[in-house]
DNA sequence: CGCTCATTTCTAAGCGCTCGCTTATGATGC
DNA sequence: GCATCATAAGCGAGCGCTTAGAAATGAGCG
């Protein structure tokens, strides 16, 4: 997990990780250049060779971030299942990522609005393509009858919701497990549609 | 809604409105007491007789939107209702809420980390008693029978998570009206505990 | 292996700018 | 005529980022 990108230095990969953590913890605007060289003892300029600005340094991170989160899901995602089976793995693979990544889906989540208009048109699209992952079993499911839910396109909504929103108080006092707090939301989410 | 409070001049709620459409947008750190002022074509020198800080800005805004949030749900809790219609209506306004005030909400959810210490600890406490709210509600679905779901405390946080985060991405292509999204809502959460 | 040399990556210094906030002072209204 | 609220000006500090040059790194070759 967070394996080493191919082609990047272990330098590169040590900015990613502290930049992390300071977006984290106090957004991207309120962290400045030289606090993520600090958490690596090095200068602030010593990052430069590596991203060219603090805009990329957080585009980097929301690439890995998003490419991460959807590989994750596809790589559960068994459309021979049935499509209740189907659903929970699914989302336990979703809330448990979020869970297990909360500091870098922090940054995914809440701050995008740093981008520029490119970059951020680029990871919306990777968004998309991971809500198609649940909008796509949800059909099926209504499809075929297995599901009872109404609305489906609400449905898929509430059920990103419901897994995205695990990195903003995770860990807590009582859920510090993430596969406990995944197996959970799997079987929350299928009392809701079936 | 969102009226002015009582014994604050009409400035002192125009500075917070500005204030929260630019944490909103850019969050607390990326936001310089300077955007504010210009948003309302004044000094940035004119909001400190208002707020002594920039952080204090953040804190009546959280106690703003907490008191808020908490003041709407507990005038609609019906103890008397049957726990299903109960917790229905507790639901659709708690999203409804999030959806109304997205902007105020944003700050509330994603934006405390520029609290202080004492001020975020008096904020979480009304936290607590907002949960607190939808806990009671599901503690008696389960006692009574009504809802059937095993884990409340897994629900209750599973409920939370569905309200809260449509602050992050209302309104969007297929949801501008949150009196539909609250209705939908409140289907959604009975449908996962019953 | 040891040596050279080009490339990469580091640090110290600092540029122009903006930050949160204060001060001194003028305008406004009970 | 006194308190309130606005302004312009500016303080010290920190901002993102660049530069100059030193140290580290790795490839090619005897």
């Amino acid at each position: 997990m967070a394996a080493t990108r191919t082609g990047e230095s272990a330098a590169a990969e040590r900015i990613r990780q502290a930049a992390i953590a300071s977006f984290a913890e106090v957004g991207y605007g309120g962290t400045s250049t030289r606090q993520i060289a600090k958490r690596l003892n090095m200068s602030a300029a010593a990052m430069y060779p590596h991203y060219r600005s603090k805009e990329e340094l957080l585009y980097a991170i929301a690439l890995e971030g998003h490419r991460g989160v959807l590989a994750a899901m596809r790589a559960v995602d068994d459309a021979d299942l049935p499509d209740s089976e189907r659903l929970r793995v699914v989302v336990d693979e979703f809330a448990r990522w979020q869970a297990e990544h909360h500091e870098l889906a922090k940054v995914v989540q809440y701050e995008l609005h740093g981008l520029t208009r490119e970059h951020y048109r680029t990871i919306t699209a990777i968004r998309r393509e991971t809500t198609e992952v649940l909008a796509e079993i949800v059909r099926r499911g209504v499809a075929s009858g297995e599901f009872t839910v109404g609305a489906a396109d609400d449905a898929v909504l509430a059920l990103s919701s419901l897994c995205v929103d695990v990195c903003r108080w995770f860990p807590s006092r009582t859920h510090r497990d993430p596969v406990v707090l995944g197996r959970a939301y799997g079987d929350l989410a299928v009392r809701m549609v079936r």
